[in-house]
RNA sequence: GCGGGUGUGGCGGAACGGUAGACGCGGCGGACUCAAAAUCCGCUUCUGGCGACAGAGUGUCGGUUCGAGUCCGACCACCCGCACCA
């Protein structure tokens, strides 16, 4: 099967076009922004892709699982709506750009359209009408009104702030989009620059971010998890600690902890070397700033990889404690501590911290334990080499002694209060999310600035600020920065020279909101309320794990900022979501290390490799995920080429649950392939049979084909409900075992009718998951025409026939299976229990001994408990 | 370190607390064929037995239960996320 394509009984490859074009022609999958009728709404979304120009494997898993569901809803009866995107602004394009020359758009749109093209011989159920880019004006003018409108309603705020730069894609990144210290896009370690930035206010809802976590009870666990962690609730206090003298007018050191009850205990305060304090302390003394500037250079990176190593400087600086009368205690720049977090500030208690006390042991300040474990002799207990951070007895601590440790923080805080020394607070993690970006390939920020007026909005009536074609990229940096005219601009509000913002936004802003767009594509407004009412909150959303927490919260604080501003009206805008496994495959190194593509080797019998061409031993490497640098990809466009979409989407759905990661292996496409003929030469078989009226009569055979039919409805559609398509996938097979053995008996009374049955549901049952080939057994089936399956409605199973007529029963002694016994499903169960007990093997089992109890579960097992 | 998840045949995986291994892949044997491909049929957890059967078996150890892959506790391994978060 390797070189030569197979040559098939049903011609996918004249069948699939056939009906794309089919489904196209009679609008099948076409949804109205407001529907007139009263069908229940279904909105099933796949995460749009990045328009790199050629699909792969993880887009087919998920546009695949997407399309299942979207079809057996539309079968079960709703009103679906399915569309399809791009996401289509980013780096890649201007990296082209710089590259060869080609205009960031044009490339951009190319790829869509090659993109476009591949998607539709995958015979999605997608609305095409709905399409857009993220990069047409036509829809980033309508981002520009969103960010206005949240910029009127105090939802945006321009901050100078510490940011993360990115030296190779030069430009600003979000803490999300920082992974180890390393930029997510170019993995150049990231430094640390002070820019004037866009922000918008995620922090004013993480509040609620937090809680509408609980509500989303069809969303996975750990992504729920994840985004708790990120948005990082803790409860804990405020408080200042005065200068013993000011330093450069700071007065005092604002510091959060979340543990006031160890007060007490307090040996140091550390700053962050980037704490105004410690900038104060540098100018008065070379060491500091020496220090400063060593951890300047270190970045968050050099600092992860020497996480252990705890560094600090004495800037020789008093604070007083707020409690304790007269004691001072030293300042510390520290290059643990974080200016992110918290107040860049913390005070240290090396006795019940673990940082603290590595701290203080490497420079020799004092531990002062304030909490006895439970149980310890408080004239014994001392601090080893481990602190000690679990609840206890507070001691030397004054006012705290003998309370627990949250009585203590309590007290605390009461006391922090009552002297205005501080308060109670809760912190959060979660930082605002930085939006301005200084690329060219963007969202371009509506705003003009002013030497008179500062910030001037772009008036709503001059959207969308729209890119200007002419770009010069031969020069590094921003290119709308050195446009020669676009960011000459007058001022609105009062007409004099002014400055356009140069800027673009990030592009998680552009997917943030696309969702509620599709409603209603065309809309003047960036939402029509009627069609967002009706259709969000999203109904199911398919995509990776890796958006579980950037795309997935910004799109969640979007929906917030949104109908804050009246443009929708849903808080959670996933009501369902579903994380896909990645693909993977093999991996293959040539005798030169070198890596191989999976068409270039040839595995042997024996499960060794060898090179195609060459004929040279091959090593095969690890499974792991399609990777170009590891070169273990396989093209869609390909094997939809040789199998056809169908196989591709079967053995994706087939080989197991979709939430784990795959494998991708030629020999199970092969299989998928095999068992679509099969289906066909089994519709074929069954269409040769007349249709006719339902027989009087079913012998045996017939009417267990019959039951076989509906139980296999009722099992592929709890399958499909539960997203275990794998395991609707093996009812669909054991169905074609059975409906293949049918055709020995197909002679008897009411055989014939029962296969026509058997086939035409079977073609309903696959739709959703191989729908080309669905259409092509219906068209066997009723060669004068009935409708497309794709407009059937689902199968309902006979209850009647799914019920059994005999019941097999497992018999157990002593919880041991020792045979089985048939019985009717009305039958009495003393009757049960004497037949298992007179069964031949559990007969032998008996012998000899006393039966003291007897279980029998209705319908599945009687247990013998035997003395 | 903290949090979460997962451990079932050669492989992917099934299994409301009730016959473990459905279904597929791979493998073995057979039919058809001059032959091959395709197709069809059968076998395929391990051990013993010609066989009927018997014993063992879902990462390890214990517990609950008439009965545990499933529930509880401890541990081991692997995977993922966060990570100097005060």
């Amino acid at each position: 099967m390797n070189d030569a394509a197979p040559r098939p009984r049903y011609d996918f490859a004249a069948a699939e076009p056939r009906w794309q074009a089919e489904w196209d022609r009679r609008g099948c999958f076409a949804a109205a922004d407001v529907p007139a009728g009263n069908k229940p709404k279904y909105y099933v979304l796949e995460m749009f892709p990045y328009p790199s120009g050629k699909i792969h494997m993880g887009h087919v898993r998920n546009y695949t699982l997407g399309d299942v569901v979207a079809r057996y809803k539309r079968a079960r009866g709703f009103d679906v709506m399915h569309p399809m995107g791009w996401d289509a602004f980013g780096l890649p394009a201007e990296n082209a750009a710089r590259e060869r020359g080609v205009h960031p758009g044009k490339w951009t749109y190319d790829n869509i359209a090659a993109m476009r093209a591949e998607l539709k011989r995958m015979g999605l159920s997608l609305d095409w009408a709905r399409e857009f880019a993220t990069c047409d004006a036509a829809y980033y003018g309508k981002q520009q009104k969103l960010f206005l409108d949240m910029l009127a309603a105090g939802l945006v705020e321009r901050k100078e702030s510490w940011v993360n730069w990115d030296p190779v894609d030069g430009t600003v990144l979000a803490n999300e989009q920082v992974i180890d210290g390393r930029g997510w896009r170019s993995g150049a370690l990231v430094e640390k620059k002070k820019l004037s930035q866009w922000f918008l206010s995620i922090t004013k809802y993480a509040e609620e971010l937090l809680a509408g976590l609980d509500g989303l009870d069809r969303w996975p666990e750990r992504v729920k998890l994840m985004q708790a962690n990120w948005i990082g609730r803790s409860e804990g206090a405020r408080l200042r600690f005065a200068m013993a003298e000011p330093v450069d007018g700071i007065a005092d050191v604002e510091v959060f902890t979340t543990r006031p009850d160890t007060l007490f205990g307090m040996s140091f305060l550390a700053v962050a070397p980037e704490h105004p304090l410690a900038v104060a302390a540098a100018a008065r003394d070379p060491k500091v700033a020496e220090f400063l500037a060593e951890a300047r250079r270190m970045g968050t990176s050099e600092a992860a990889i020497e996480a252990a190593e705890k560094k600090g400087i004495d800037t020789g600086l008093l604070v007083r404690h707020p409690f304790i009368q007269g004691a001072t205690f030293p300042v510390w720049v520290a290059n643990f501590v974080l200016m992110e977090y918290g107040t860049g500030a913390l005070f240290g208690c090396p006795a019940h911290d673990a940082r603290d006390l590595e701290f203080a042991r490497k420079y020799a300040l004092p531990v002062l334990p304030v909490v006895l474990p439970k149980g310890a002799d408080a004239a014994h207990f001392a601090i080893g080499a481990e602190a000690f951070t679990d609840d206890g007895t507070v001691i030397n601590s004054d006012f705290l002694n003998g309370l627990d440790v949250v009585a203590a923080k309590r007290a605390a805080i009461a006391r922090l209060e009552a002297d205005g020394a501080g308060q109670g607070v809760v912190n959060w993690r979660l930082r605002d999310w930085g939006v301005s970006r200084q690329r060219y390939w963007g969202c371009p920020i509506p705003v003009i600035h002013c030497e008179a007026c500062g910030i001037v909005p772009v008036p709503a009536t001059e959207l969308p600020v729209k890119l200007p074609e002419d770009v010069d990229f031969s020069r590094p940096g921003n290119p709308l920065d050195h446009h020669p005219t676009w960011k000459h601009v007058t001022c609105p509000s009062c007409g004099a020279a002014a400055r356009r913002e140069t800027d673009t936004f990030d592009t998680f802003v552009d997917s943030s909101w696309y969702f509620a767009r599709f409603c209603s594509p065309g809309a003047e407004a960036p939402t029509d309320r009627k069609a967002v009412d009706h259709w969000l909150p999203v109904d199911q959303y398919i995509g990776g794990i890796e958006h579980a927490i950037l795309h997935l919260l910004y799109s969640r604080f979007f929906s917030r900022a949104m109908t804050a501003t009246g443009h929708l009206s849903v808080a959670e805008p996933f009501a369902g979501l579903f994380t896909q496994g990645m693909v993977l495959h093999e991996s293959y190194r040539g005798a030169d290390g070198r890596w191989l593509y999976p068409d270039e080797v040839d595995h042997e019998a024996d499960g060794s490799a060898r090179h195609r061409e060459t004929g040279e031993a091959v090593t095969v490497g690890r499974v792991e995920a399609m990777s170009k640098s590891k070169r273990n990809t396989v093209d869609p466009g390909a094997i939809i080429e040789r199998f056809g979409a169908d196989t591709a989407r079967w053995f994706i759905l087939s080989d197991n649950p979709p939430d784990r990661e795959m494998e991708w292996t030629e020999s199970g496409v092969n299989g998928a392939f095999r068992f679509t003929q099969r289906l066909y030469r089994l519709a074929e078989a069954v269409a040769e049979i007349a249709p006719g009226d339902v027989p009087e009569t079913f012998s045996p055979a017939a009417r267990s084909l019959r039951q076989a039919t509906h139980r296999t409805i009722a099992g592929v559609t709890e399958a499909l409900d539960s997203f275990a398509f794998n395991v609707a996938v093996a009812r669909i097979h054991e169905f074609a075992n059975v409906l293949a053995d049918a055709e020995r008996h197909a002679a008897e009374p009411g055989m014939g009718w029962a296969r026509r049955e058997a086939a035409e549901v079977v073609t309903r049952l696959v739709a959703p998951m191989i729908p080309h080939l669905a259409e092509e057994m219906r068209h066997l089936l009723f060669p004068a025409g009935s409708g497309l399956v794709a407009e059937q409605d689902w199968p309902v199973a006979d209850s009647a026939l799914v019920a059994a007529d005999r019941l097999t029963i497992a018999v157990q002694v002593l919880g041991k299976l020792r045979g089985t016994i048939s019985v009717a499903p009305d039958a009495a169960e003393s009757d049960i229990l004497a037949a298992a007990a007179a069964e031949p093997n559990v007969a032998r089992s008996l012998e000899g001994k006393r039966i003291v109890k007897r279980i029998y579960v209705p319908g599945r097992i009687v247990n013998f408990v035997v003395a």
